[in-house]
DNA sequence: AACTATATGGAGGCAGCCTCCGTTTGTCAA
DNA sequence: TTGACAAACGGAGGCTGCCTCCATATAGTT
């Protein structure tokens, strides 16, 4: 994860060269978009073309459809991540339900994409269990907040209501509204009660 | 919904042939097989073989994948449907999340069917209309005894229950449990309390 | 048995995925 | 600068899967 903001190659042993770098950028914006446009089936030849590179570099970089979806998914989860560390200091509450107000709206902008991306989700592959521990970094902190403060119950785990607030804005409806209001339904849920 | 139990065609004026709606049936047999084993992009024209027809017969029957799928779903549903009804007698809370968790339970056998399934819900095909109205028909009365005995939250909507619960159905795991765990948090949600 | 509407199947056109390799270009040492 | 070479490029081409079309076969009818 960390690697990416420090461009992915710094782990290799020779740099790669200028010119591989920028189409290796440019290949990532164009998919994008591209991704977000037409969905997740776009050709890739499309996305070469717009990139204005050969079908051939673009595998160079990327050597497969998934790969190209997987190196989107770690900026995704990176921005995800940031959003988190601006809301140290309210509610503790307000503080994780805001979180996945955001969470939410982000992943509806980008419905086509992260949608799709995780439809991907190989479980087990090690790039996942990498966003795993940063989401886990970055959010983890704010539900413990909530536990430890009596107003969320004590009995659930970080990935668990993440995987639940994910699979909510994943809901195919055209009414952002709807999604919202499942989303309260299913805090309301988290929230502690005396009774258990 | 209902012409699909009494066999397609009765809503044309002729009949279909024998042969034909015997391949159909195989097609559609062999199709739920195959895409639960190798997941939704199996190819069609391996379903046909399997199905020992030519790929034309396959096409004529269903003119594309899509409508497979859908074919495939109208059954899922139905099948649904169906276990709605067993549960008319019992408490209203029970009731209601007996059939949620007979839902997740049903869609986590086929997760590579059903899942994949959803993922092409084109919202307005008429299809889906037709299936969203059985759905309401065998769940929201559910929902419905539950609000008007006082246990279930008043300001919810069936479909968009529904939405939640299939989109906790849909979060990728390999641990059922933890499913049905996050299942039972979002269903706490939707309980009724005097504090609102 | 003959007739015809219905159904069949697979060849073939097309599109997208990915590989391979001859050509180009950035980089670096002299 | 220039020369040399590893690095990167790009696109032709092979492959596979989607879907159409139509000559052939057959169920059902009279």
């Amino acid at each position: 994860m960390s690697t990416a903001q420090v461009a992915p190659e710094t782990r290799l042993a020779r740099p790669k060269r200028a010119d591989a770098r920028r189409n290796y950028e440019k290949i990532l914006n164009v998919a994008r978009e591209a991704f977000a446009e037409g969905g997740e089936s776009t050709a890739l030849e499309e996305i070469a073309r717009r990139a204005g590179v050969g079908i051939g570099t673009l595998y160079r970089h990327f050597p497969s459809r998934q790969a190209l979806l997987e190196a989107l998914y770690v900026n995704e989860v990176e921005e995800v991540c940031r959003s988190a560390q601006q809301l140290d200091g309210a509610d503790p509450w307000e503080a994780l339900s805001e979180w996945f107000e955001r969470l939410i709206g982000y992943l509806a902008t980008k419905r086509a994409l992260a949608g799709e991306l995780l439809n991907y989700l190989d479980l087990d592959a090690p790039l996942f269990q990498e966003c795993r521990t940063s989401l886990y970094a970055a959010g983890a902190p704010l539900l413990k907040r909530g536990q430890d403060a009596g107003v969320v119950r004590p009995d659930v785990e970080f990935l668990e209501v993440m995987h639940m607030v994910v699979g909510i804005a994943k809901i195919p409806t055209t009414d952002p509204g709807q999604i919202e209001h499942i989303l309260r339904i299913a805090l309301d849920g988290l929230r502690y009660r005396a009774e258990g």
